[in-house]
DNA sequence: GTCTATAATTTGATAGAC
DNA sequence: GTCTATCAAATTATAGAC
């Protein structure tokens, strides 16, 4: 798998904002690890702002992508939840980073409106496929929708500042014996 | 009520890292709100991790001073819950911040080792007074927490993302309906 | 598409006067 | 305890050669 060089920046800008936030990532940096100049990077991405809308967007389009997996090879909606929740499970346990929305999210007030606006549109996407796709007869999709992904964006914050697997474990072991209906 | 200097600049340095995160916030910045100059800020904060730490940690020990008057006030531990959650709701409605935590537990990876430290024991006391104050008979007691905590640290993120109440309310309403044992 | 060179700004931090 | 002055480093960004 050969990538090209802008998505060798996406890619490590990525990383980068999901360890230590918007803030903490720099062109100078990225271009080191690919092994360009920074000026290169500005080439394809005139700003920063353009630069993180690039991130946050392809992230969403690729979990979109995850979702629609789990749609189509998981028939029942009561066997969904558990491929749902393994999306994050790779976030922490493979990844081993938050997942990028939920760093952005946390850091909403300060940052570009254009990157709010992607970084809403994940957490819209989310909402809609879990509301659709597990609790489709459910009066209570909206509000339980909300709670799984709220569940698990605070699973992943608590698991790393706990530097253990326990909370998101125990967070998710609840989520999967939960009577939902 | 007149605050110290030190107390100015812990409050602003708060509010400014609960907006955008802890690279967002500067001395230059503080230091032009308080009408100071920056170079003051130094000989009250050394160093910019000496005034992260002194931010997290004073917002760890109001919060456990918080918590200890829901025990006091609130005898019973299923009433105990809804005041608990008003904790959060105060963030998001009145203060209309981040948890601090929060925003700092997503930015884990990047932060200085000692602020790390803060930001985890503010999850733990937390942890610790929900298993005691709201489950002390439940072998699900540590479990039960976590998900708490989590839905609500989430339920913040998601809040301040949708730039709507309406999850916040969804999740704490399911929290409140919610059958503990 | 990548480079060199550089501008303009911001940042954390220090020295020393008052 | 606050100030002026200053530094060194990092950052986003641009101009122009190759």
């Amino acid at each position: 798998m050969t990538l090209t060089t802008v998505e060798k920046i996406i890619e490590i800008a990525e990383l980068q904002v999901r360890t230590g936030g918007y803030n903490s990532f720099s062109f100078r940096e990225i271009s080191k690890e690919i092994g360009i100049k920074s000026a290169s990077i500005h080439y394809h991405f005139p700003t920063k702002e353009d630069l993180g809308v690039a991130i946050a967007h392809r992230y969403t389009v690729r979990f979109e992508g995850l979702l629609a997996n789990i749609t189509a090879t998981t028939p029942e909606p009561r066997d969904r939840l558990k491929p749902y929740i393994a999306l994050f499970n790779h976030a922490l346990k493979v990844d081993k980073k938050m997942c990028l929305c939920g760093v952005l999210a946390s850091e909403n007030d300060g940052l570009p409106d254009a990157i709010r606006q992607e970084s809403k549109r994940f957490f819209e996407k989310n909402i809609e496929w879990l509301k659709a796709a597990l609790f489709p007869e459910s009066i209570k999709a909206q509000a339980q929708a909300s709670l799984i992904l709220a569940s698990l964006e605070g699973a992943l914050l608590m698991s790393k500042v706990m530097k253990s697997d326990i909370p998101f474990d125990d967070v998710t072991d609840l989520l999967n014996n939960q009577h939902w209906r």
